[in-house]
DNA sequence: CATCGAGCTGAACAAATGAATAGTATCCCG
DNA sequence: CGGGATACTATTCATTTGTTCAGCTCGATG
């Protein structure tokens, strides 16, 4: 009775849209327990009681928004999936779990800073994954083995094409370049305060890109390029 | 009133380090604001007033895990760098914020790792420190800059030994090295997940090491060595 | 037009929580 | 020994929080 017991999205446009939109940002600002549904009702103008009206209780719309996140993650995905696929005609499957490993613009397969570039930049979608993948929740574990299988499809897909090699242990080879990867989302404040710039801004992943680029494709003791002497 | 004004350490062997321990053990947890003072208390097995009579308030509480947690933590650390410095005689200085690098047993740099031998198993205190870092607190700032002037101090004494290169930019360079180390911390659960096995585990310590020292050492293409062939 | 239902409000309630208080026991030091 | 401080308990209070409830508004619909 709560929700359209088909799809939430159709019917998403109005009170309960703007509910939910204001309970993911404070989400991800402050942490879900730390939110009050006061706080909500107030962010968004109505009474508190519309609240749980719509969602049925606190925990009830945690779960829509997580659901809502995923979603959204889901079509980023799809898009940046479709971007990648104009250069290459590759089998690119739906956004229902299987993905190709067929993206990889970067050269090092950074997913989070692909996806910051598809969304608006004030985003709170960022911050909400980030808090997905710390808490316990089932919507991180979900979350969490979805990124893991696409770092394994890159990596396969890069010994495939002689980018990378599979290393002794092809799965905990993956799992550390997309912890690499996740740390700069997890660590993104923290990093800003002793760099003095957003590592995830456009300036700040080229930085950062630079490093990740160099190590991975030459280790430690590869010197740095300054601008030409490509060969060692 | 509350405590004694010199140092808290002396004094503590009591119902108050008995509380204190348990706090920290909750909050490790579950997290700070999860924990109530009644769950602190039915842990230490004392009554709810108890613990706020010895610590004023649970904000008080709070701040003083945080610093019991960062004098573990500099504790643990001078005796690293104590046993580093048994090899090779060096300026090692005390645990007052400047740190000597010379550490880097691994040949990685892995802080995490090599503070993780030194606590008990079943400490609390890698978890605790994982909140700090993830969470705003104050308490975090300091320890993550910590962390990130070792990294910057390992990093350069690595290049002056003449196993690493600065890169271009040095500061960005040992921050990542840093975020990678502290990712495994940080997703230590979710790995523990998806791999089967945990990484931070004395099994899994090494399974971990030996693919960050392979990119570490040659980048992502060059080949594993499987037993012998260690020239490509 | 009447009525049904959905969106919405404001007040109220029960439970939980941090904190304060009064009082008791226990230990230490002169 | 004795007196004062300290460790400690049991009770109580004020506030916050999630949730419930009765009722209002208003557009759609038969």
């Amino acid at each position: 009775m709560y929700s359209s017991p088909t799809n939430e999205t159709p019917d998403d446009r109005t009170g309960r849209a703007i509910i939910r939109d204001e309970a993911l940002r404070l989400f991800a600002e402050q942490g879900a327990d730390a939110v009050t549904i006061r706080q909500i009702a107030a962010a968004a103008a109505v009474s508190p009681g519309l609240v749980v009206h719509h969602f049925g209780s606190k925990d009830a719309l945690r779960s829509a928004v997580d659901r809502h996140v995923l979603d959204t993650f889901d079509r980023v995905l799809a898009e940046l999936t479709d971007a990648a696929a104009e250069a290459a005609t590759s089998t690119t499957a739906s956004a229902d779990g299987s993905v190709s490993a067929d993206r990889d613009p970067a050269g090092t397969g950074s997913m989070a800073e692909a996806m910051l570039a598809h969304l608006p930049p004030a985003s709170p979608i960022p911050a909400y994954l980030r808090r997905l993948l710390l808490d316990g929740s089932d919507a991180g574990t979900e979350l969490f083995g979805r990124l893991y299988e696409m770092a394994r499809a890159t990596l396969a897909a890069m010994v495939a094409a002689g980018a990378a090699s599979p290393g002794r242990d092809p799965a905990t080879r993956a799992a550390f370049l997309m912890a690499n990867d996740l740390a700069v989302l997890l660590l993104r404040d923290r990093l800003a305060g002793v760099l003095g710039f957003d590592p995830l801004s456009k300036e700040g992943m080229s930085r950062w890109a630079t490093e990740v680029v160099a190590i991975y494709g030459g280790g430690l003791r590869e010197r740095a390029a300054t601008s030409e002497e490509n060969r060692p």
